[in-house]
RNA sequence: CGGGAUGUGGUGUAACGGCUAACAUUCUCGCUUUGGGAGCGAGCGACUCCGGGUUCGAAUCCCGGCAUCCCGACCA
C-alpha cells in the first residue's frame, strides 16, 4: 500500500488523555481511534494487526476441531433467566436496551446461554459428541471503569470457544489440549516465553481454571511464579494452602516465590453440565439414556492481545511489531525523488510481499520518525546512497545495524 | 461506585481577573530542500467542555453538570 493512499497519519506527539503505553503508541501512530473513554474504533493499520491475531487464534481453533460461527450480539432475557444471569444482582456489568415494544434485551457480555439454545437444535445423540465451535464476536462490558487502552474496553473483540463433551473425562482430555493450544497462539504472537499457564479459581462448576497470564508492568493481574520453566503461575487472589496441597506444591513458600504483575490475555474454564442441565441440552448414549452435556468455554481477548503486544514490544521510539502480526512486512522509504523506488515496490507487491510504501514528499527525518513509530519488522530505505551500493538498506526494527540487500534478495 | 487530577484551534502547549486569546505543529498556496520530524513567505482554523453565578470586566474566581485520565472497589 501506497502510504499517500493511507488516510490514517501519524501525529508528533500522544494523546493527552491516555496515559497507557498501548492507547498511546496505537493512536499516535494511526492504528486506533478513541471513541470514548473504552471504546475504541480500528484503522485500516489497527484492522490488519487485528486480523493477522485472529488468523493465528482461527488456526489453532481449527486444529483443534473448533468450527467458527458467528452469533449475535443482541440477546433475548429468556434464556439468562434460566441460568439465573439476567439479574443485574447476579451480573453487574450488563449493557441492557429494549425493543420498541417494550421487549427487554442484552447486549452480549459473553456467549454460554445462547450457543448452548442453538446447540439444542443439533447435539441430540452420542454420535454427535464431542464437538466444539467458536466465533469472534464483540462483546459489550459496562465497567465501572475502563482503563489501561485498549486492555480493558467497554466494547471488545473476544474470541469464545465452547466445547461439548459426553461426560467429564472427554471434556477433560478436550481441556488439556486447549491448554497446549492456548501457548502455541502466544508463541506465534511473540510473547509465549512470558506467558504463564495459571492457576485460578475455577468458578461456579469446577474447583479450578486456568488463566494465560503475560507478565508485564502495565497488567492489572499479580502471579506468583511456581515454574520459570513450565511456565506455571498461580494468581495471588487465588493463592492459599489449599490451591498448594491440591496441585502438590506443599513445599512452596509464598515468600521464595517471584511475584510479577500480568496481564490476562485468555482463559479456559470447565463448565459442566451447569448450562446444559439449566437449558435442557441432553443427549442420548449408546445404552438410550439421557445425559446432559458437559461444557467448557474458551476466552482470549483479541484486542487485548494486541495492547499486550504493544505494551511488550515498543521501544522509545514507537511499536515494535512481531512479523507475524505486523501491518506489513516492509516499510518501504524511498527518499529523494527516485523512480527507483517505485520499481522496487511494484516489484515486491508482484512476488506478494506485504509493503508499506512510504512515497510522500517528506524529509527523510520524517520518513524514519514514522517508520520506528509504526513499527512494521523491515525497513527498507531506496535512496541514491543504497543504490550506488547496489541495492537498498534493509534494517530490522528490533536491530541497531543495517545491511544493503539487492533488490532481488528481498523479493525472495 | 468512593477518592484525586485535568478540560483552551485537528494535535501539543501558553496566557497576573484587564488590548483583537498567544506559540508550535497539522492543513492550504508558493519557493527552496531531501539520510533522523529541514528552511523562507503567505493564509485557513477557537463562542477557551456545557449551564449558572460573582465582577465595570472571567480562559482565569465560585457553584452545578458532563467528559477524560489515575488510585481504590469491581471484573463468569
Amino acid at each position: 500500500m501506497r502510504q499517500t493512499n493511507l488516510f490514517t497519519k501519524t501525529r508528533k506527539e500522544a494523546p493527552r488523555d491516555e496515559i497507557s503505553k498501548n492507547a498511546k503508541l496505537l493512536i499516535q501512530a494511526g492504528y486506533i481511534s478513541k471513541e470514548m473513554a473504552g471504546v475504541y474504533s480500528f484503522l485500516p493499520l489497527g484492522l490488519r494487526v487485528l486480523e493477522n491475531i485472529k488468523d493465528i487464534v482461527r488456526d489453532e481453533m481449527s486444529k483443534i476441531g473448533g468450527q467458527e460461527i458467528l452469533m449475535t450480539a443482541l440477546q433475548g432475557k429468556e434464556v439468562w433467566e434460566k441460568t439465573d444471569r439476567w439479574d443485574d444482582e447476579k451480573v453487574d456489568d450488563w449493557f441492557k436496551t429494549d425493543l420498541k415494544t417494550g421487549t427487554e434485551l442484552g447486549l452480549a457480555f459473553t456467549h454460554e446461554e445462547p450457543l448452548t439454545q442453538v446447540m439444542k437444535n443439533f447435539i441430540s445423540s452420542y454420535k454427535n459428541l464431542p464437538c466444539s465451535v467458536y466465533q469472534f464476536q464483540t462483546k459489550f462490558r459496562n465497567e465501572l471503569r475502563a482503563k489501561s487502552g485498549i486492555l480493558r474496553g467497554r466494547e471488545f473483540l473476544m474470541k469464545d470457544l465452547y466445547s461439548f463433551s459426553k461426560n467429564k473425562e472427554e471434556h477433560e482430555e478436550f481441556y488439556e489440549k486447549m491448554k497446549d493450544v492456548y501457548m502455541n497462539i502466544f508463541e506465534r504472537l511473540g510473547f509465549g516465553d512470558v506467558t504463564y499457564t495459571t492457576i485460578s479459581s475455577g468458578g461456579s462448576f469446577s474447583k479450578y481454571s486456568y488463566e494465560f497470564q503475560t507478565l508485564t508492568e502495565a497488567g492489572e493481574d499479580i502471579v506468583y511464579i511456581i515454574d520459570d520453566v513450565k511456565k506455571i503461575a498461580v494468581n495471588k487472589d487465588d493463592f492459599n494452602d489449599e490451591v498448594l496441597k491440591d496441585f502438590n506444591l506443599e513445599n512452596v513458600k509464598k515468600e521464595d516465590l517471584e511475584q510479577r504483575k500480568s496481564i490476562e490475555v485468555g482463559d479456559i474454564y470447565s463448565l459442566g453440565e451447569k448450562y446444559s442441565k439449566a437449558l435442557g441440552l441432553s443427549y442420548k448414549d449408546e445404552n438410550g439414556e439421557e445425559k446432559f452435556v458437559y461444557m467448557g468455554s474458551y476466552g482470549i481477548g483479541v484486542t487485548r492481545l494486541m495492547g499486550t503486544i504493544v505494551e511488550i514490544f515498543s521501544d522509545e521510539n514507537g511499536i515494535v511489531w512481531p512479523e507475524t502480526v505486523a501491518p506489513f512486512q516492509i516499510h518501504l522509504l524511498s527518499l529523494g525523488k527516485n523512480e527507483e523506488a517505485d520499481k522496487i515496490y511494484e516489484k515486491l507487491i508482484a512476488v506478494g510481499k506485504e509493503v508499506l510504501y512510504d512515497d510522500r514528499e517528506v524529509n527523510a527525518g520524517q520518513k524514519f520518525a514514522d517508520a520506528d513509530l509504526i513499527g512494521i519488522p523491515n525497513r527498507v530505505v531506496v535512496s541514491e546512497k543504497s543504490l550506488k551500493e547496489g541495492g537498498v538498506e534493509l534494517k530490522k526494527r528490533n536491530e541497531e545495524v543495517s545491511k544493503i540487500v539487492s533488490i532481488d534478495e528481498l523479493s525472495n
